[in-house]
DNA sequence: TTTTCTGAGTTTGACATTTGAACTCTGCTC
DNA sequence: GAGCAGAGTTCAAATGTCAAACTCAGAAAA
């Protein structure tokens, strides 16, 4: 990033409440959120799914998950397993989905910074499969996220694409 | 995102310790730190200053900063203010500044979700002075962090840059 | 020399949140 | 009508947060 190196800088130019970087930070404020939130992208939205999967308590699950939904960054849908009683899911909204840069230039952060350069999922553009990440672009120039596939690397999973 | 539609997905393909936005999200894991590295990105570096900007509490901006250090996010530095004695400033190591698409996908999404469309900050090629925004790109095509200049949009502020 | 000032903390104690375990509620299926 | 399972709620203990008061270092003023 830049700007003029007059002196240090004593505030920020941005202040919060008019700062979208805030303001998306109230939305999204903790690690189980973001763990949460984790889950959805990769298509888990069952309760006790998503709670085995984190290690997160129940009852901190109940409450954010009442968060993300009042956020609207998901919603609950009803589901029925077979033949039993309705259930609920969580499923993630356009608001939601729209999320996905930031998981994935934090995973791409991470992998980089943390996990010195092994990544556990590819990304490649759908159509071209082509390999992509997340990136400065010219305005106008990204790829639509509906383009976007991911792959599980190395360890024999269940998630596939084609 | 993309992934086969066989099912519910009943656990995520890729797990805490092998998901680079897991461990991620281990060294920026709350409100507080985001907000302390946004306030670095801007360049505020000092204590008292992000103290004031933010609204946090001494003890806890004092213990962050650690786990920021610690983490490498950010290194301690000393500076001397005039002839004052010295005194020491929280700096951005280059791990630390890579987070900044993250921060900046954040931002938009903010700008775009809770902001109704209106950006506080203007981010342009350095080069070419065109618009420029986070997203998906073929790998290589990104531009290089060092190109980007950010102008603070609306209220008449001190950082500016040419 | 002693005092004052200021940035950068630490300490304190009241308050809030998180945790894990146990409990509840609901409506199928046996 | 008993058992079961998913999705919670409730509880007490541990942990974390907050605001205010206190400490510490060293330069400068008195």
């Amino acid at each position: 990033m830049s700007n003029s190196e007059k002196g240090p800088v004593r505030e920020a130019p941005v202040s919060l409440t008019e700062c979208g970087a805030a303001l998306a930070i109230e939305q999204v404020p903790d690690r189980w959120t973001w763990l949460i939130l984790r889950e959805m992208f990769y298509g888990v939205s069952r309760f006790a799914d998503i709670q085995t999967d984190i290690g997160i308590p129940k009852s901190v699950l109940s409450g954010r998950l009442a968060q993300i939904v009042e956020n609207g960054l998901a919603k609950k849908e009803a589901y029925r397993d077979g033949s039993a009683r309705t259930r609920y899911a969580y499923v993630l909204t356009q608001k939601g989905r729209e999320l996905a840069p930031v998981i994935l230039a934090l995973m791409q952060w991470g992998d980089k910074h943390i996990k010195d350069g092994e990544s556990a999922l590819s990304l490649t553009d759908k159509r071209t499969g082509n390999p992509v990440k997340i990136g400065i672009v010219p305005k106008g120039g990204a790829l639509p996220l509906r383009w976007l596939n991911y792959t599980p690397v190395d360890q024999p999973s269940d998630v596939k694409d084609g």
